[in-house]
DNA sequence: ATTTAGCACTCGGGTATAAAGAGTGCTAAC
DNA sequence: GTTAGCACTCTTTATACCCGAGTGCTAAAT
């Protein structure tokens, strides 16, 4: 449907657009020493190419943009694949080296590394930790009223939330509590753990514990975390780079947006596994007309726990981002396959 | 040295312009009805004010606004104490009825609602957590050569950090070092925790533990936690509202600083006790040149423990703004003073 | 049947000019 | 001491103008 040439001709128009941001004409788009055809011809296929929905005009006599369609077509179909510099691969490397600080801090250096290395703004959905198992529970009492559930996982993540007591309870009792709990409940993925305490608990504790359902309800709810693991955001302030964004309030649509978290939850929440590319208003989100986004999940084994995004103007690198996501997601399934299977 | 009536022209200059943005000229203000001068002796005043400082012209034959000097005397000499309608009042106090949710949530929603309050940035130094005292240490061993240590304090406060376990230790040196550690560090303020840990324990655990001393060490580290409490900005785009930030350049500026969490640390670091107003360049940091920032520090006790604070425009409403924030500090002065005293 | 050269036309951006509006400073009168 | 009057300044807005980059179309060249 398309020729050879317009193929040709299209793919350099968004290239050089995505280099300079400005409308592409065909003087100028002749000159360049890999095209042979003179300006005439091209107008002629630029014509066509816009009557099919592949570029637009900013005004009746400017040169050629393109257009949303184009873009869709660029990625599925033209994109040369890139390769990454060997800097680039060392420094995302060395974020997975130094393992002390946690997966947390991991994930943060994560997205600062991405948006640097990018300088568009990176989104990391950190790992939700479903799947991470109960490695020991406790409840501390704080005074008379109020105590803190803790959950430690295989993974040495902690959950902690606090939670009220009953009145008239045991400090003895707790302790028996927390050993019935531990006992019943190790190794459970905290996916399930809400589910099972009840089931797995209770007809030991009613035997033992006095008063126990109260403080088991109130620890049942204390057990019931997020189910999506933290965000992470990186280069917020790059999209003031872009020259299309010199519209304040075009800028101020997308920080507005990148304040709401549960909008990026929306945006990055894991859908297929593999890379996404979304370009402006194939998101849902209305800030984002004018954005495009790149998503790639990353597993633990062969589930899908998080997701690693780039956000940045339609005229995005492409290719590049691309790449770069696509090495730095099978990084972290590696990195992160390894480190929890040697916890199991 | 200022004559009455130089005093009101410049308190009405400076109000009329953090009202209107608009550079102030002698013929509308002439026009207010409290007004009742000529335009042509106000014209005189002006030019005395200018001459000494209190105001400027953005070009020959403009109106006045106020400089930097101007803004410092009405902030010092002209400010008519505001008070704050009942449906603020109501607003501030909602956030400490629902106490459920520890503290930090708590602190998260003191800065959302400060900054839709004022509608310009509000930023919450979180309390540290110094002076809280230690209720319980944990140590969970995730595998062979890692493990969680976990410190709650008396105010339901958890820190946790991973830890490398030295080789060959056992489980049942563990819990004896958790017993020792508990028996003697328990109601130790964190501030001392680690420089008490060596001193309490070490004596005692070399009778019953061997190698302690590398565990212990480790264990000492990881104790070591932030001076400082965490971080809360609201309404981080607020400052797109203003007009004087229409220039992208200048909004840049700003948001840049407030992704960079160390210039915001120094910028809100409790300094003295009470309301401190810093305009303009009297904030040490470049991109507060066109901003003010208002802040007041919240205490347990007497100690204060963290720090409110309003960034805006240096055109801000100072008199709303020290009002609420004034209320607001006292507000949770008195809330965690409270929660603090019932738990010691 | 393509491809290309040539040409008339369009539009945005930059510059010059003019007029309007808001404001000042100064002088002289009140 | 206060104020009216006036000349002057500077910004803003509007208008006209030209230039450059680009297009679309037609006709010639290949």
């Amino acid at each position: 449907m398309l020729t050879d040439r317009q193929l040709f001709i299209l793919q350099i128009i968004i290239d050089d657009f995505i280099r300079s941001a400005q409308p592409v004409g065909s003087r100028n788009l002749a000159k360049k020493e890999d095209v042979s055809y003179s300006p005439a011809t091209i107008r002629n296929e630029m014509a066509d190419l816009e009557e099919m929905g592949f570029l637009e005009k900013t005004h009746t006599s400017s040169g050629r943009v393109p257009s949303e369609k184009g873009y869709r077509y660029y990625v599925d179909h033209l994109l040369a694949p890139g390769s990454l510099a060997r800097s680039e691969k060392t420094a995302i490397h060395s974020i997975f080296t130094d393992r002390q600080h946690g997966i947390e801090k991991a994930v943060q250096n994560v997205a600062t590394i991405l948006s640097e290395l990018t300088s568009y703004t990176s989104i990391v959905l950190g790992p939700k930790f479903n799947d991470h198992k109960v490695k020991n529970l406790q409840i501390i009492p704080i005074d008379d009223d109020t105590a803190v559930a803790i959950i430690v996982t295989d993974t040495g993540h902690v959950e902690n939330r606090l939670f009220s007591l009953p009145e008239g309870i045991e400090a003895a009792d707790i302790e028996k509590m927390v050993n019935i709990l531990n006992d019943r409940l190790t190794g459970l993925p905290l996916s399930e753990l809400q589910r099972k305490i009840y089931q797995e608990t209770a007809e030991l504790m009613k035997r033992h514990i006095q008063n126990y359902e109260a403080v088991l309800k109130m620890f049942a709810d204390a057990a019931g975390g997020p189910e999506l693991g933290k965000l992470f955001i990186g280069g917020k302030t790059n999209i003031f780079n872009q020259p299309e964004f010199r519209d304040i309030e075009k800028v101020r649509l997308v920080m507005d947006m990148m304040e709401k978290e549960s909008d990026i939850y929306e945006l990055v929440r894991p859908t297929e596994a593999g890379i996404q590319v979304k370009i402006g208003t194939e998101n849902a989100e209305q800030a984002m007309e004018d954005c495009s986004l790149i998503t790639a999940s990353y597993s633990v084994g062969d589930e899908p726990v998080g997701t690693i995004a780039i956000l940045g103007p339609k005229r995005m690198e492409y290719s590049r981002v691309i790449t770069l996501v696509d090495f730095l997601s099978h990084d972290m399934t590696n990195v992160l396959t390894r480190l929890y299977n040697t916890r199991l």
